[in-house]
DNA sequence: GTCTATAACGTGATAGAC
DNA sequence: GTCTATCACGTTATAGAC
């Protein structure tokens, strides 16, 4: 019922058509490389009217950012602060959730990396990640499991580092396993589900390893 | 003793100066934000000789992404096709060389990923990545380990994805790992030298996962 | 709120003196 | 080969009519 592009919506309103048009030719194109006009003209709406409502492209940039960052790391924090789930579960469920989520919007780990590079101050005020993370009940499950000798490797980071970097590497990297390997889309989508019920598995094994 | 920056350098030909600040600068800000004067105020040169030595800014950048690309692809190829060597003895091989190439350039992967994306038609036509994979030895040794039984994923795409993966996403990933967590440079080099040890025992963990 | 027209500016590239 | 000066163009942003 609401699967259309913008163009064809409605009952939007102009300035939510700019902010979709903007958020798709950003993740393309990044800030640098994307001009006003295309955003204009991707949400079928007179350039003009882009300064009216966000005073800049710059602007009109640095909410879509915010929110993307904040919308991607939300799920990470309930998941990992979750004090039903024990550790393999939320393994589970961060795959599952970010994996899908990815595959909706396959561009935002590209467009996350590329622009973090260009501004860097700009996240570290807006997100608290590390109270976040470093209180988290995640935290407290790894040490657990660290002193019960499930898990070999002591430093949790590692861990997280190894499970985002599972999950969102193949997504960067897509452009060349497609190109390189003259993959099909269809062969790609099939090797991310294939993932989805492979790390775990591994992530598993990596941590417990000695 | 030759430690310094391209500007105190007395005999490099001016040609050398502006691939090398061009290099410097693309690397950090990609093709889109960088103005080719910033690349003439970093090689410490006039605007002018960069489009007498190279015509225009587009092939300048062509020359360094072709050049950065088969640069980091070379070694892959050769050790992926080592016949002297084993499985675990090239996955060691690959995380040690590529560890140290990446510490030494640390931007080279973001820019990889990032200008990939806005061409990538560049590098399919000019890198046979293809070919060379899939006639490797590597994948010679890898069907034989998985009859052996020594592997359970059956799939050499997922072994070289998550090798690559462990090895370079903490790169691509720093600025969100230093700005979230408010960690140290100094204490990044150490992680990523622990896992110069880690990765391959990681590696053979999950491969070996049942 | 939305449009057209245009100002203001930055950037890639070149002409021409040395 | 190297420089200064400048052109030509694309892009962001705004003024002002509707």
């Amino acid at each position: 019922m609401e699967n259309n592009k913008e163009k064809t919506e409605p009952d939007v309103s102009t300035e939510d058509k700019i902010k979709g048009a903007a958020r798709i030719v950003f993740y393309k194109k990044g800030f640098a490389a994307t001009r006003t006009r295309d955003i204009a003209e991707e949400a079928g709406i007179n350039l003009a009217l882009l300064n009216y409502y966000f005073r800049s492209k710059a602007k009109l940039f640095e909410i879509i950012m915010i929110e993307t960052l904040s919308g991607f790391m939300k799920s990470m924090v309930i998941l990992l602060n979750d004090p039903k789930t024990d550790l393999d579960e939320k393994t589970g469920s961060i795959v599952s959730k970010y994996i899908d989520l990815i595959t909706k919007e396959p561009e935002i780990p590209t467009f996350i990396v590329t622009e973090i590079r260009s501004n860097p101050g700009l996240l570290l005020e807006k997100l608290p990640i590390k109270q976040i993370i470093q209180h988290s009940v995640f935290i407290k499950q790894y040490k657990e499991a660290v002193e019960k000798g499930d898990i070999t490797e002591p430093n949790p980071l590692h861990f997280l580092i190894n499970l985002i970097g599972l999950i969102v590497f193949p997504f960067i990297a897509k452009p060349l396993i497609i190109g390189g390997i003259e993959m099909k889309a269809q062969e790609f989508d099939n090797l991310i589900q294939e993932r989805k019920k492979l790390i775990p598995v591994w992530i598993k094994a990596m941590m417990s390893a000695r």
